[in-house]
DNA sequence: ACAAAAAGTCAATTATATATTACATTAAGT
DNA sequence: ACTTAATGTAATATATAATTGACTTTTTGT
């Protein structure tokens, strides 16, 4: 069984992304140059990241501001 | 003559997509609830607003984030 | 069942986005 | 030329994003 976004997660597209894209937290938070509790708290909500660091994931992840980040 | 983005001005989409909707930085600000400095600041660039704001902007002037906020 | 990796979360600190106040400059209207 | 609105900046203060370190819980693999 494979569930994402069951309570907690609040970025669910985010989530998402990055599980399609095979990579942890850890990986990616290495990747843009964050720290992994810091790619944990935007994925669970309850954040409101900086745009650089939006930009830096979708960059990594391979999507855009929109497809990430976007509601509605 | 009518310049847009001659020199200091960075983020350009914001400020043109701000300008065509024919509101001030200071109505865009009290719009969105930040100040009109802060406004100023983002279309100067050298600033990294954050996502909520940026979303914000983003509604107010009937734009998405990739419309005025994503690079390439 | 067990071990290891990944993920969730908390408290305390640091870095930085935003507010505040204030003043100078530029554009628009009369 | 004058007046007023809009804009460009700067210094200091405050709110909050992000770090650090540590610990617990959940997943994943063998």
């Amino acid at each position: 069984m494979i569930i994402i976004g069951g309570d907690a997660v609040k970025n669910k597209k985010m989530k998402l992304a990055r599980v399609e894209a095979d990579v942890s937290q850890e990986k990616l938070a290495s990747l843009v140059g964050v720290t992994r509790q810091t790619i944990n708290l935007i994925e669970a909500g309850n954040y409101n990241p900086s745009l650089k660091l939006c930009t830096a994931i979708c960059k990594v992840l391979n999507k855009t501001l929109n497809d990430l980040f976007w509601e509605e």
